[in-house]
RNA sequence: GGGAGCUUAGCUCAGCUGGGAGAGCAUCUGCCUUACAAGCAGAGGGUCAUAGGUUCGAUCCCUAUAGCUCCCACCA
């Protein structure tokens, strides 16, 4: 083996070979009882970028976990068409070339937006493969591909059908520059510094006026009304009666409406219908016309008079100094607006009257958040549950036509001949009503979301019943980022419901997004992105992935920083010396079968912390806190295994009894294969690579393999009882015990390379101290130790602790002050322990009401403290004379 | 305006159902000890945001306050 973790000369080969295994691959036989993640599609415009790398690890861990728990494990990847992102770059491209979608037509923008997913839509998968995910790429879906848009028009002509969708004039936000509707949630708020114009409108009969303000007065061309609150006294004469509109001269009336906050501005407000989504509501309620005077690119339109064919902002300028020319203006103050933007463009929207197609929610809804409510399906973190059911109870009908052309279409046909408006699953020949053939096809595609909501079905084969649906289906776990859980989560989750009558998931999982060091949101205008495939370069996948995993818990965001990164790539690097160690220590020895020997006490040690290691890591997994269980993995490897175990087995592997250096070998081999396994999930390179060099391998591949035992020893004859817990004990106050000759050493300032005599007076029985003095000589600086009844003659530095006391000749060492210092403060420590615990039994509350085993606990830690002061102070007073 | 969350060591964060504050990184000191200097050993460092309350006992439960973050709504 190299010397170092070298990951470039092993991931890609590992990785062939376990799709030429066909490893991820369920048997789908039903021999096993399932477990299925669906992947969160990426767009096919996409590279990976450490979002994805976050959510395909942590999807990973959990699939390779549960693979190796006995599931048939299926996670079905697939890419999403995106479709207005991915238009939007097409639309780029062709504007490079010097060419418009409109000046191609709607055929040869498809055929070049299919050749585009060809030749990059593969190229996350690439990269998504050397973040080493198991996928079963065979089933791969893309949701533009037959299989799905099958689904797509099936939902879309059953709920056309039934009365689901409809098509009607709305409010919808539109965004001037991609030119399309998008909805609701695709719009971002953005507070900007604006004004407040207040405009007269005079009263027809020349009684009076009436002030509105505005934050918009180019609207005013499509005024169709002034609406005043019915409770307000300063208009209530005036309702009813009709204004001039300013610079147009068009009637319009005052109306009543509960809508008008009578604090805000004037307490009046100018309504137009086609411009603002309350107004449309307040114009709906008072019959007023409806005036659209904005044109598709945000230009006036013929509406609006001598301003027709300005831009918006053009026009309010004009129309301001118009206003003011005219005396109309009355004032202008500042004012914090919140102005929606695309989400993809930025553009500001415009809110526009328009025809589209919408999808009736609240009968969806509601099965949907009882599934949720009866824990149907549960969030984890369970707070998400709450967004999620805030979302859904307060969700408006769902506007799903999109004027775009990359996506599916929508398949609604409208007769030229008899105006017969259908929907069809396959593309019809003729009209069904008066049979003409004069059709033509809606123009709109749907919103990309439209079929992603289906995704977790549509990627079985539905409609069409196939074992994957029967056996996979509702699926375990979706895993995503609580930035979707709106646009995404929620629709899978009444689409389910809705199309299968059945749940599409059982759990959902979300965590955070991934931040800079900052804290600040990765971004490309930001520039501060991390290109998950270069720190695949240089670092190796596995240390992003578990640089990624570690230490979050769910739902939080996580902060990426190069030093985090750095950690884990040590990590790495301690995991391959470790095991170099036991392989080169292996190589003389003959493993012999577990249990078949009599185990040390370090043996029993590190069996019962590797067992009690598996247990809390199985416990998280299954909680899916898979950030948590990396945590306890990486203390156990480093801080039980390397530091303490293998240290500990030097004294074994380096004294003549061959006995004892193979059975010190068995015991390494085993941890060490065990806690590979333990790790696997998270990081499966190296994990693979080491264990395919084990001698004791017992898979043919540690992806295979069975993640290792919360009961105990796995032997060749089955399953070895563990140890007594006591056993652990017994090592934890050696290791103690070390620590403190150690801690003395040091502030004695003994050099690190010089060894001393080391007396050792067992407290209570000697058998712990006899089976582990070499391990105390060893790791404690000892050149010798020998095992005394009585503290030695001659003045000597005193360790106490709870199984001995430790003397070593002062001869041996520098400094008698130091030693009087130390003791001096060793003493006060256990005095303050002491009246610690004193003063806890001093209370009467506490020895009346706490359970009595925290009581006995106190009793016996001043017993055991007061001992140790005797011994302390002997040695100091003994150092005191000698002075 | 409505909702959720956060505030613990210099930094990034753990801390499960109340019973003596933890890790990693950083810092300091000493070590090239035959797996690993991408390492080993030791050490320092915290009024657990603030103020009350419940309790024998509060980082944890309750109330209020402050600061920060996110989501939803979109007030012309």
């Amino acid at each position: 083996m190299n010397k170092t973790y070298e990951p470039q000369s092993f991931e890609k080969r590992i990785y062939d070979n376990w799709l030429e295994k066909n490893y991820f691959k369920p048997t789908a036989d039903g021999s096993k009882k399932p477990f299925t993640i669906v992947m969160p599609p990426p767009n096919i415009t996409g590279q990976l970028h450490i979002g994805h790398a976050l959510d395909c690890t942590i999807q990973d861990a959990i699939i390779r976990y549960k693979r190796m728990m006995g599931f048939d494990a299926l996670w079905l990847p697939g890419t999403d068409h995106a479709s207005i992102a991915t238009e939007v770059k097409i639309v780029e491209k062709l504007a490079e070339e010097g060419l418009s979608k409109e000046g191609i037509g709607r055929e040869e923008f498809l055929r070049r937006a299919f050749e585009w997913k060809a030749q990059y839509g593969g190229r996350i998968v690439e990269q998504q493969k050397r973040l080493g995910l198991s996928c079963d790429w065979s089933r791969s879906a893309f949701t533009m591909d037959e299989r799905c848009s099958k689904a797509v028009r099936e939902v879309f002509v059953n709920m056309f059908n039934e009365g689901t969708i409809y098509q009607g004039d709305r409010i919808i936000n539109w965004c001037p520059q991609c030119k399309t509707a998008i909805s609701d949630a695709e719009v971002e708020y953005e507070s900007s510094a604006s004004h407040l114009w207040h405009i007269r409108y005079p009263l027809q009969d020349g009684s009076g006026e009436v002030v509105i303000a505005t934050t918009r007065p180019e609207t005013l061309l499509g005024d169709t009304a002034v609406a005043v609150h019915p409770s307000d006294e300063r208009y209530s004469a005036m309702i009813g009666k009709s204004l001039v509109l300013p610079l147009v001269g068009r009637l319009i009336p005052i109306v009543a409406d509960e809508y008008v906050e009578k604090d805000f501005g004037t307490g009046a407000v100018k309504i137009t219908p086609a411009h603002d989504p309350n107004d449309f509501e307040v114009g709906k309620r008072h019959n007023l016309p409806i005036i659209n005077v904005m044109n598709k690119d945000a230009t006036i339109n013929e509406h609006g008079g001598v301003y027709a064919g300005l831009d918006r902002y053009e026009a309010r300028s004009r129309i301001v100094d118009d206003l003011k020319a005219q005396g109309f203006l009355v004032k202008i103050e500042d004012h914090l607006n919140n102005v929606g933007h695309c989400y993809r463009c930025g553009n500001t929207i415009e809110p526009l009257i328009s025809k589209q197609w919408f999808v009736k929610m609240k009968e969806l809804a509601e099965p949907a958040i009882k599934a949720v409510k009866d824990k149907d399906i549960t969030f984890i973190p369970k707070r998400f549950e709450k967004s999620y059911l805030h979302w859904m109870e307060n969700t408006q009908d769902w506007c799903i036509s999109r004027q775009l052309w990359w996506g599916h279409r929508i398949p609604v046909y409208y007769c030229d001949e008899c105006g017969e408006v259908f929907a069809a699953k396959e593309d019809p020949h003729c009209c069904p009503k008066c049979k003409s053939t004069k059709l033509h096809q809606d123009e709109d595609v749907l919103d990309t979301w439209f079929s992603s909501a289906l995704w977790p079905f549509s990627t079985m084969g539905w409609p069409d019943k196939t074992p994957d649906l029967d056996l996979f289906y509702p699926t375990d776990v979706l895993v995503t980022g609580y930035d979707i859980i709106g646009f995404w989560v929620s629709r899978m989750i009444f689409s389910g419901l809705k199309h299968i009558g059945k749940k599409p998931f059982c759990d959902v999982v979300i965590h955070g997004i991934v931040r800079d060091e900052k804290g600040r949101k990765m971004s490309k205008s930001l520039g501060n992105g991390v290109d998950p495939l270069e720190v695949i370069d240089s670092a190796g996948a596995d240390t992003l992935r578990i640089s990624l995993v570690s230490g979050i818990s769910a739902g939080g965001d996580i902060k990426y920083s190069s030093d985090k990164l750095e950690g884990y790539r040590n990590f790495m690097n301690k995991i391959w010396n470790a095991a170099r160690f036991v392989l080169m220590n292996a190589e003389g020895c003959t493993p012999v079968p577990m249990g078949s020997f009599n185990l040390t006490v370090a043996d029993k040690w590190i069996l019962i912390k590797l067992v009690e290691c598996t247990k809390r890591v199985s416990e998280l997994m299954d909680k899916y806190e898979v950030g948590l269980a990396a945590t306890e993995i990486y203390e156990f490897i480093w801080n039980d295994f390397c530091d303490w175990y293998i240290e500990l087995s030097k004294t074994e592997l380096y004294s003549d009894d061959q006995d004892r250096r193979n059975n010190t070998v068995t015991v390494l081999l085993y941890v060490l294969r065990e806690a590979l396994k333990l790790a696997h999930p998270i990081i499966p390179f190296v994990t693979s690579e080491i264990y395919n060099a084990l001698p004791n391998k017992d898979a043919e591949d540690i992806m295979i393999a069975s993640f290792p035992s919360t009961q105990g020893i796995v032997t060749e004859k089955g399953l070895m009882e563990l140890p007594e817990m006591s056993e652990l004990n017994k090592m934890n106050d050696v290791i103690e015990l070390i620590k403190s000759i150690r801690a003395m050493r040091r502030e004695m300032n003994v050099s690190q390379s010089k060894r001393t005599s080391l007396f050792v007076k067992p407290i209570g029985g000697g058998d712990l101290i006899a089976s582990t003095s070499a391990y105390i000589e060893k790791l404690g600086g000892g050149s010798s130790l020998t095992i005394v009844d009585a503290e030695p003659t001659g003045t000597n530095a005193t360790v106490v602790s709870p199984i001995a006391e430790v003397f070593v000749p002062m001869r041996e060492l520098v400094d008698v002050e130091l030693e009087i210092e130390r003791l001096n403060r060793e003493i006060e420590v256990v005095d303050s322990e002491i009246a610690r615990a004193k003063g806890k039994l001093a209370n009467e509350g506490f020895v009346k009401k706490a359970p009595p085993q925290l009581v006995a606990a106190e009793q016996e830690k001043i017993t055991k403290y007061e001992e140790q002061r005797v011994i302390l102070k002997k040695s100091l007073d003994k150092l005191l004379l000698n002075d």
